[in-house]
DNA sequence: TATATGATGGGACAAATGTCCTTTTTAGTG
DNA sequence: CACTAAAAAGGACATTTGTCCCATCATATA
């Protein structure tokens, strides 16, 4: 549920303590916007500490969460490949320290260090697999099943993220979620 | 809704005329399944001509299709990056041409040819900025908006897809699809 | 030709989910 | 502490979608 990506992220430390040029940190506070979606930015960011949620926001203020991101995650590499507007807005949930680095910068990297080459080619294949079942099962299970396979792979979601989050992740209004997890008590005996 | 890659489809076809070691054309007869779900491979394909359906099945026997890709997609690289069983079956449905290319000769590819290296990240990218809206939009809209939005990125979708696929597609069962289709026809006089 | 098979279309009802609204709880702030 | 705002919980009802059928039509094939 909240993806992360230590190779990547320990990858990343060591080139910034080697003193990396073009590569620095950054730190915002909670429920800080970082990216809006339809801009245009030049920067790529490596979370190495924190989470974030990455969501689509549609034309009736609905939100779409498309992943909850952690240690290693990055965002706005994709703007890099093809140039154009951001497709997502990503908000911190905690507290977020990153590495950060412009699209030249990135760019350099890549063709460089076939290292970091690779492993970004790996962290967009891991993102598309990952993708893939999770909107599949979403669309094929009711909502309480996807609540109990949420609780299996993270069992403490209620507490690090809302109501309001969660059940926009799995793309259902707060009520049908709120009606899940009663049911799910109910049945149970305790969330 | 067909997806496409035109870039990559000439550049490819430019390595095979050029004699390119290790890659070779395939041709496949129609509902041909070349790629099963949860198996190991060690190929990837590029799509010269013809069209496939990408899909995950569940347990129940489900297909839930992730895209039907059109010439210049590329499928069986993710298997690349991560060393781990297929996550889609992949099936033919009009005949197929295909350029071939093992996952050794491949990763040669990545690691020589910068251009090839580009090419094959932004269509990473890119299959990733397109899921996201897609399926924030299905979840969000009613099953006629998403026939309208389908009708209008692919006016001749019905005659070249099964209304199964369609309705897998969008994820949907098949009923709600024809009846989707039916009230779009009476209020329009015609489909 | 006769027969099987699969795709399509749709009726009737059940189940899941959304909408709208109200109440309760929690957390923050003057 | 008192007050406000935001988050969480849920009642009542409407709508959407799914399930389970069955009928029809086209196509392939023995």
């Amino acid at each position: 549920m909240i993806r992360i990506n230590l190779e990547l992220a320990t990858y990343m430390k060591k080139l910034f303590k080697g003193g990396m040029h073009g590569l620095y940190e950054e730190k915002f506070g909670p429920k800080h916007k970082i990216i809006e979606q339809d801009r245009r930015y030049n920067k790529v960011y490596f979370i190495t500490q924190g989470i974030t949620k990455c969501y689509i926001s549609d034309e009736n203020g609905k939100e779409f969460i498309q992943e909850f991101l952690g240690e290693g995650m990055e965002f706005g590499e994709l703007e890099v490949f093809s140039k154009k507007h951001t497709i997502c807005s990503v908000e911190t949930i905690t507290e977020l320290t990153t590495l950060s680095i412009s699209h030249t910068c990135f760019n350099n990297l890549l063709e460089t260090d076939s290292h970091f080459n690779r492993l970004i080619m790996k962290a967009l294949a891991d993102k598309i697999r990952y993708k893939a079942p999770r909107h599949s099962y979403q669309h094929s299970y009711p909502i309480e099943d996807n609540v109990i396979r949420l609780k299996k792979i993270f069992p403490k979601f209620t507490e690090v993220i809302s109501k309001k989050d969660i059940a926009n992740y799995i793309g259902v209004t707060t009520r049908s979620l709120n009606r899940a997890l009663k049911e799910l008590k109910e049945k149970n005996g305790e969330l």
